[in-house]
Order: C-alpha cells, then sequence, then structure tokens
DNA sequence: GGAGGGAGTAAGACCGGTCTGTCTCCTACC
DNA sequence: GGTAGGAGACAGACCGGTCTTACTCCCTCC
C-alpha cells in the first residue's frame, strides 16, 4: 500500500479538483476536509482562511493546467512557431471532448468573485499570464504586432471555452479556423 | 410627484440591477427587498423562490439586453445584413466603454450555476436564443452555413465580452477584425 | 353615502440550515 | 514529551423561506 501524501498535499489535491469541477463559493471547507481526510485544524494550520486555500489552488492551477497541459501539450505537438500556436486549439479540442472538462477556472473565479475581489485580481492576473504565453509564441512565429495578436489570440480561446461549457464540444475547431486567419493577417511584412 | 411603481416591478427593477451587477449568489432576497422597499411576504407572494425570481431576472435581461440593447442596436446602425451583423460589435464597443459595464448575465449564471442546475440550463437557453439573432441575420446577409457561421460569431461575442470584464475596453474592435475575416468566409460562392 | 370586509402590503420575528473560522480533547509518532 | 494531526463541538454570521401583526386601500352592498 501507497503511503499517504502529506496533509498539505492532500487538502491541495481535494481543493484542486473541488474547485476546478464545481467554482468556488459551490464548495465549503467541510468538503474540502472530508475528502482530503484532514481535521479542520489542521486545514487552518495549512491555510490561514478559505481565500488562501483558493489562492493556492489558482497557483496550482496555472502549473497544471496553463503550463502543464496547454503550453506544453501545444509545444509537443507542433514542430514550426506557428503549427504551436495553432496547436494550442488542438489540445482545446482534446480537452473540450473529455467528460471531466469543467472550464477555464481563472475565467470562471473571476466571473463569480468579479472584479475588485482579491480572488477575481488574482485570476486576470493569471489570464495575463496565459496572453504572454501566446506573445511569446508569436514572436517565435515572428508576427507583427504580437501584443494585439496575443489578445485577440485569447478572445479567441476564452469564447470556445465558453461554447464548451454550453455544449459545443467542436468549438475548438472553430476557433481554430478563425484563428489561422488571425495569422494570416500578422504575418510579415504588413499585408 | 409620480406614483411608485407596483411592488412586483419594484422587484423585477431592484433585481435586475443587483443580480446583473453582482451575480446570483453574492445578493440575497433581503437585499432585494430593501432596494425595492418590500416586504418579505411581498416578494414572495410574487415569487415562489429565490430561483424563480432569477428566472424572471434572466427573462427580462433577454429583452433589455439581447433584444433592445444589442439586436436593435445592431439593426438601427447598419443598413446591410453584412453591417448590421458587424455593428453588433459597435454596440459592443459603447457597452465595453460604459463604467456600468457588467458582462453577459447569462454566461456568468452559466458558470456561477454551472450545467445541470435550472438556472444553467436557462442561461444555455437564452444564449442559444443569442445564436438565433446571429443566424437569422447571417440568412439575411445571403450568407452560407448560418449555424456554424453563427457559433463562430458567438464565440467572437463572447470572447470579447470576457476579455471587457478582465480591463480590455477594446476588445469589440479586434473581435469585430475577427468577425470581418469571418463573414469573408462565409460569403458565397464556396470560395 | 356610509359601513363592512377582503386583498395587498410593510415590517419584522422566527426557523432550520449552512457557512467560515476557533477551540478543545485525544491520539500517534518521532 | 512535544508536535502534528484526527474528530468534532462551538461561535457568530448569514441564508432562504415561513409566518404574524398591523395598516391601508378599494370594492361591495345595504
Amino acid at each position: 500500500m501507497q503511503t499517504e501524501l502529506p496533509p498539505r498535499e492532500r487538502i491541495l489535491d481535494a481543493a484542486y479538483e473541488l474547485f476546478s469541477q464545481r467554482g468556488i463559493r459551490d464548495v465549503g471547507v467541510e468538503e474540502v476536509m472530508v475528502r482530503s481526510r484532514v481535521a479542520k485544524a489542521t486545514l487552518y494550520r495549512h491555510f490561514p482562511s478559505k481565500d488562501a486555500l483558493v489562492l493556492a489552488f489558482l497557483a496550482r492551477r496555472e502549473q497544471r493546467w496553463t503550463l502543464g497541459m496547454v503550453e506544453a501539450g501545444a509545444r509537443d505537438r507542433g514542430r514550426t512557431p506557428e503549427e504551436r500556436l495553432l496547436a494550442l486549439f488542438d489540445v482545446f479540442d482534446e480537452w473540450f471532448h473529455r467528460d471531466d472538462f469543467d472550464g477555464c477556472s481563472f475565467v470562471n473565479v473571476l466571473l463569480e468573485m468579479r472584479w475588485g475581489h482579491p480572488l477575481g485580481r488574482a485570476s486576470i492576473q493569471y489570464l495575463e499570464n496565459i496572453r504572454a504565453i501566446v506573445r511569446s509564441m508569436a514572436e517565435e512565429a515572428g508576427l507583427r504586432d504580437t501584443d494585439s495578436f496575443a489578445r485577440s489570440w485569447h478572445i479567441l480561446m476564452k469564447g470556445s471555452i465558453i461554447s464548451a461549457a454550453e455544449g459545443d464540444a467542436d468549438a475548438a475547431r472553430r476557433a481554430q479556423a478563425m484563428a489561422r486567419a488571425l495569422i494570416e493577417q500578422h504575418r510579415r511584412p504588413q499585408s
């Protein structure tokens, strides 16, 4: 039998599953405790408040989702920089078809908590980090106006995620088609 | 002095402001009561539950926002069918720059309540209604594959709304540029 | 026209449940 | 034996929803 993970890891694992699938307000700390088989005092020893736990969840989400699944997945699939950009939507396509598809936690938390709330602010920062990855890929591809490109690209990413949440599992393919046109319009030299 | 609106209207007005600006879970029925200057029994006489009140809010949101602001606004601004489609993002541009910009309530409620919950289901239906408007405009414009067109177009709409919620007030212009390319690709005959 | 009654409303007490967060008590292990 | 952790009671706040009380208005009927 495997040795059980230390309490802090169990808490973070449980929080990740619950928060990513069901959102923040719908999940109480007690549910996190039960799933991680941890006492309340232990949870509050490691995290001073629920908000702090959510912040830790968002950081883990960036590691696993933004960096692990999205960025690394796209970089693995494409050979050229442009292929890697487009592969972002291949990763999304596979993600949208998974039955445990859970949407973008950063968007979810932002809309659940709104601007102004610390968790909303943090989510905005993590979304900006995603745009930075796109921008860097666009620079590798030699595109022009990479900041504007990344913002437009991000519109396609977020819009397709919402559509997938509505039930359109093919939203990534539609977004990818528009993404191709966007690349075309950002090729040097000025068209 | 103007005569006060009947209680039901006062309740719906208060619910509209509160729910559209702050979401569902963050607003308690007591806050709706206070703002509408209505007693609790009165609220529960007109609406059997908070969920029923939220459903009424969503219906009013469709009337005011989907039909009143978005569709009517776009139809007023454009002369040709294609201009009317693109004018959707002119309406968005103005909306994004308003200081009381509140995002798309249907997306907000869907992400707050999730699939499965009756309010999430209702939101998905109202989002489908938006796509039906886009589809009908696309048919007027003589575009081909109008269902797929409307789904792609909707990705641009929702993505730009999320970007605006993040703080990018110019998201509508970026989406409009991609929208132009999308129209181009859906012109008859097959390009 | 005046009395009576019923419907609608305001104000708010109240109930059961849930939430976050604190605290106590006990066990196990190093 | 001291520290970390499990189990859970507890506090204080808030939630949705029910119910009571008192008042006002309007319709009706004599």
